[in-house]
DNA sequence: GGCAAAAGTAATGTAGACAATATGTATTAC
DNA sequence: GTAATACATATTGTCTACATTACTTTTGCC
């Protein structure tokens, strides 16, 4: 085979990534190994090798002898998204302050052109994969292998949730889109300065923007708050 | 094939994750595909596929036409450690008290049977084993799909760290163990009663007496900043 | 006419053989 | 004598073919 043979592999799981991530494969969708196979180029024993680590990474689900789908997104997910997210943004964002490099910082810059540039092009997947791609880059620089499984499995259903209420038809939305920018460009000055406790704080408030959001979709009216309180949150039976 | 055919490769899988638990093999050790495969009677397919899900767990680490090596504990794996056990431990257990069911807590007190066995027993393995598994059913109990992947990477070096200091024959630890073991008990009385706030807390306790055990090998007598420093740059400085 | 059971089909799971890459050693040249 | 290169060996990566399991459809019986 040639030098790009390996490629190929690393291709296909890049690609999957990125089609589970926009929707274009919806969660709960089964995947057929030797469609994907021929896709590919590959034959299955390298793609069932590509599955099993896809299902490591929390993009599909297996199950024994019933092949692989799409990680499903339950009734159950956003409720248990809401609670996690905000603490480990935060943690990760405080350390990515601490230990960035000027490398990881400089990849840091070229993801935020490239999410801006996203956004103007009105490519709904593109910026969703570079919001991915920025926020990855600062679970890097926190470098931190006990916080990145979840961080990674955080980004994974934010993206899919983004893609699936953010409508780029909703104008009046463009305004967020426009501070959610801006917030990225404080993150790299937060971060590029070492601001432990700023960049913390702006984790909170860019998951709260991104909450707002996604509960403007979800609870259209009413329904005040019934998403779950944050571990650490004071307990609403007031107890001591 | 018989029926266990195809239980053979989870006994494989199931087997390497206790044989790294137990440090019988060791952090950095590499992986013969064709040793192993024969070990558990599979095919190196089935067994690269095995690899693949560690690898997404965290139990191995694979590199590209370099084959496979257990997880490596690096010099900042323990301050990384440190970081995010705390965290990770108390949210899950917090959780975990707002959302048992009886059947997850009546494993849980069977868990808790089997690791007081294990410590009269006075196998190291067996404990660090079962004392693992007990922590497990509190990350199932959270039911947070989220926070699930960090707390399994934790309790792999969790485990791996105890087997490293714990040594049997220090008779001095055993009050200490037995500690642990109470505090396990107060685990399940505290999530039978849905307490949220005092799982929390004695989640933290908890962890606190083991890293007091662990702080007392790394740092065995006067070393009092070691851990937050870079072993790799020893402070040239003549230090505080 | 409906339900259940059996056979057929299509998928996943596995094995053995082949190709390509990396490593270690030996030889040769400087 | 040392270093670099080439070759040999061992290990990883891949493919095709086969076994097994699950699902679907059809047929027979109630």
């Amino acid at each position: 085979m040639e030098t790009e043979a390996r490629s190929r592999k690393s291709v296909c799981a890049d690609d999957l990534r990125k089609r589970i991530l926009t929707q274009d494969l919806e969660p709960g969708a089964y995947l057929d190994e030797v469609e994907l196979a021929e896709i590919y180029g590959i034959s299955r024993p390298p793609l069932r090798e590509i599955l099993r680590q896809l299902a490591g990474e929390g993009y599909v689900a297996l199950q024994e002898n019933r092949g692989a789908q799409v990680a499903p997104m339950t009734h159950k997910t956003l409720r248990n998204f809401f609670v996690a997210a905000p603490m480990i943004y935060a943690a990760t964002t405080r350390l990515a302050a601490e230990h960035a490099t000027p490398t990881q910082i400089a990849r840091l810059k070229q993801s935020q052109q490239d999410f801006r540039g996203a956004i103007a092009s009105g490519d709904a997947a593109a910026r969703a994969l570079e919001n991915e791609r920025f926020h990855t880059i600062i679970g890097e620089m926190a470098d931190n292998e006990f916080l990145m499984p979840s961080l990674r499995r955080l980004l994974i259903d934010h993206t899919r949730i983004a893609m699936t209420f953010y409508n780029p038809r909703k104008v009046e939305l463009a305004p967020q889109r426009e501070a959610a920018a801006d917030q990225h460009d404080e993150f790299i000055l937060l971060i590029e300065a070492g601001d432990a406790d700023g960049a913390a704080a702006l984790a909170v408030a860019h998951w709260e923007l991104s909450r707002a959001q996604i509960e403007s979709f979800v609870t259209p009216v009413s329904m005040s708050y019934p998403l779950g309180t944050a571990p650490g949150a004071p307990n609403p039976k007031g107890n001591a």
